[in-house]
DNA sequence: AACGTTGTTGGGAACGTTCCCATAGTCAAT
DNA sequence: ATTGACTATGGGAACGTTCCCAACAACGTT
C-alpha cells in the first residue's frame, strides 16, 4: 500500500509565456518561432528561442492550439474492424502517412453494419477531426452526401462509390490477374467466391474475373459465382457449394484471403487437396497466408501508396474529375496453392 | 471538373452562447446543464435547455473544453502492432471499454522495438492524452519509472513488469491448462515454443508449462524449450528444431497462435500430420485458428474483462498493493489439433 | 422576525495559443 | 533628408468552454 507506482502530482505546465519570459521576447514571437507551418524563420533569435523552449521542456498544448487554429491535426479513419488484418494493414499505412504530414489518425469501427458509419463519423467529428477517411463505402448509400453538406473533407479508400474522392486499388486488374493466372495454368472451370455486392472492392474483382474469362473465350456458368460476406466461415460455405456442383471447378478465386482460408479449410475437410485437386487464389496477401501449410497465391495491394494518395486527396483544395479517384496497381504473388491443370487428370 | 464532391464552406459553429441566448439563460447555466459529469440536474429548465441545444445542433468543442478542464478524455494505447490480430483484439476491447466510460482511445505502435515505446508515449502525450495503457512492457526496462516521475497515469496490460498497475491474463494458469490438456491426453514428451523472455506473458506461460510437467512428475528436457519472437516464421523454425531432436516430442505447446501456425506449417512440410503424428496447442484463440484445415486447440483470453479492469485501474485514485495487478482467467478451447497419445504407436 | 442552510443563477476571469494590427526598425532608392 | 517598401516585433483580442464566486431565493428552525 505504501508506494503506489502511479500518480504523484503532475508538474505545472511550461507555457509559451514562460518561454517568452526566459528568452526576453514576447509570446507572439515565440509562437511564431515555434510555428511548424512556416518553414523559413531561422534568424539569430529564432534559433535561440527554439533552443530555450526545448531546454525548458516546453510542449505545445494541443487543446489551446486547436481551439485557436480551428484545426486539430487529427484525421478520423473509419474501418469495419481492426481484427481483420487487411484493415489493420490499411490503418497502419494511414497512420504512417498521417505522421509524415504532421497529422495524427484516430480510428472508429463499424463492424460493417449499415448505419454504423454515420455513427462512427459522428463520434470522430465530435472529437474534432479535420477530415475523414472511410473504408466502408457502400453502393447506393447517401451517407457521403451528408458529409458533403456538412462541409466535412473526406476521402474514400479501398472501396469507392465512383463519385467521391477515393484512393483504391485496381480491383478489376487484380481480379483479372488472379483469374488470368489460373487460366494460364490451364484451368477452364474457375469458381469465384465473390464478396458482398455493396463493396466496390468485391464487385471490381468480379469484373476482372469476368474480363479474364471472356478474353480467354471461356463461358462463365452463373453457378460458379457464389457471394460471401468476406468472412472465413462464409468462404468455406461458398467453397462447399462450388464443390457440390455436378461439374465442380478445378480452381477457385476467392475475393479475399479470409474467404480463401475458409475455402482451404472446407476443401481439406472434403478430402480435397490444394493444389493437387484444386487450385486456390486469394486476395490482399495478409501475412498469414504465406505461412500456411499450403502457402496461398494471393494479390498484393500497395497499402502505403494508397494511404499516401488518400492524404493527398484529402488535403488538396480542388481535384479535377479525372484525378478524383486514384487507383493503385496490385501485384499477383504466385505460391503453392495454384498449379498447372490438364483436363484429362 | 464542375461539381467536386468535397469542401463546400463549413457552417459557422453553434456555441454555448448561442444556446444560452436562445434559451434566455446564462452561458454558465447552459454549461452546467450540459455537463455530463454531474448526473442529477433535471430541473424544469435543464431539460428545456438540453432540448434547445439538441435542436440547434450544438456540439461541444472538445478543444475548448479540454483546454479549460485540463483533460481531453483521451487515453493513449501503445501496442507493438495492430496487424497482429491479438493486439487488434485487445485494442478493440480497450476502445469499447473507453467508450463505456465516455472516453476515447488513440493508438500508437512500436513494432516491438526496444526504445519505441518511449517515442510512442511521447507522441501520445503531446496529443494530450490523460493516461496511457501499455502492452509493450519489458522485463528490466525503466521506462515506466519515467512515466511515474512525470506524473502520467498509466496501466500495463497483457504484459506486466510485476510492479506497476497491470491488467493481465493469468498466463501461468493458461500455460498450465494447455500443458495439462496435453498430459491428460497421454502425452509425455511435450515441446514448448516459448516466446521472447522480455515479455511476461511468454514467461508466465512457460512457468505454467513447467508447473504442469512437474505436477505430473515429468522431467523437462531443456532441449524441449525453444524460444521465439512471437512471429509465425519463428514458430516454424522452433518446430523444426524440436522435430530434429533424437527423441522428438509428441506434442507441442506454442506460446501464441502465430507460432502455432508457423509450427503447423513447418510440421506439414516435414510430412507430419497434426494431430495424427503430433498434437499442437496455441494461445490467444485468434479467429483464424478455429477455421484452419485443422482447427487449433487454443487458450482464450477474456479481452473485454482485461480491458475493463485496465480502465478501472487507470481511473482509481489509489490502489492497494494486492489489487495493483488484476488477473483475468483464461479458458482452454479444445479442438482437433490435439488428440490422445499412447507411447506404443 | 431573524437566522443559518441549501440550492440555483449569472458575471467574469481563467485555460494557452494564435492572429490581427499597429509600431518600430532596416535598407534602398529618390 | 524624405519617401516607400519591406520585415521583425509586441500588445491585445480572440477561440469556446469551465469554474470560481458573489448574489439571490426558498426553505425550515429558533
Amino acid at each position: 500500500m505504501k508506494s503506489d507506482r502511479t500518480k504523484p502530482e503532475a508538474q505545472p505546465r511550461v507555457t509559451i509565456l514562460d518561454v517568452a519570459r526566459a528568452a526576453g521576447v514576447s509570446k507572439s514571437s515565440v509562437s511564431r518561432f515555434l510555428d511548424e507551418r512556416m518553414p523559413k524563420s531561422d534568424s539569430e533569435t529564432a534559433q535561440r528561442v527554439r533552443q530555450i523552449a526545448i531546454d525548458m521542456g516546453y510542449v505545445r498544448d494541443v487543446s489551446a492550439s486547436s481551439l485557436r487554429r480551428g484545426k486539430t491535426g487529427m484525421i478520423g479513419v473509419i474501418v469495419p474492424r481492426l481484427t481483420d488484418t487487411v484493415m489493420a494493414m490499411l490503418y497502419e499505412s494511414l497512420a504512417h502517412a498521417a505522421a509524415r504530414s504532421g497529422q495524427f489518425t484516430i480510428v472508429a469501427t463499424t463492424e460493417d453494419e449499415p448505419g454504423a458509419d454515420r455513427r462512427a463519423a459522428d463520434i470522430l467529428l465530435r472529437r474534432g477531426v479535420d477530415g475523414l477517411i472511410l473504408s466502408t463505402a457502400r453502393h447506393g448509400e447517401d451517407f457521403t452526401d451528408e458529409l458533403v453538406d456538412r462541409g466535412v473533407p473526406f476521402v474514400l479508400t479501398l472501396r469507392t462509390d465512383g463519385k467521391c474522392r477515393s484512393s483504391v486499388g485496381d480491383d478489376c486488374l487484380g481480379g483479372y490477374l488472379a483469374t488470368r493466372h489460373l487460366i494460364d495454368l490451364g484451368h477452364r472451370r474457375i469458381g469465384l467466391i465473390a464478396g458482398p455486392n455493396y463493396a466496390s472492392s468485391a464487385t471490381g474483382r468480379v469484373e476482372g474475373y469476368r474480363k479474364a474469362m471472356a478474353e480467354a473465350g471461356l463461358a462463365v456458368d452463373p453457378e460458379w459465382i457464389r457471394s460471401s460476406t468476406f468472412g472465413i466461415e462464409s468462404g468455406g460455405e461458398a467453397a462447399r457449394q462450388l464443390m457440390a456442383l455436378k461439374e465442380s471447378p478445378s480452381a477457385i478465386f476467392a475475393i479475399n484471403d479470409n474467404t480463401a482460408i475458409g475455402a482451404l479449410s472446407a476443401l481439406s475437410r472434403l478430402g480435397l487437396s490444394v493444389p493437387n485437386d484444386i487450385s486456390l487464389v486469394g486476395y490482399n496477401d495478409i501475412p498469414v497466408v504465406s505461412h500456411l501449410p499450403t502457402p496461398l497465391t494471393s494479390v498484393k495491394i500497395p497499402f502505403e501508396q494508397i494511404a499516401t494518395a488518400a492524404f493527398e486527396l484529402l488535403s488538396s483544395e480542388t481535384v479535377s474529375a479525372r484525378e478524383r479517384i486514384r487507383v493503385a496497381m496490385p501485384t499477383l504473388i504466385p505460391r503453392s496453392s495454384s498449379r498447372p491443370w490438364s483436363e484429362k487428370s
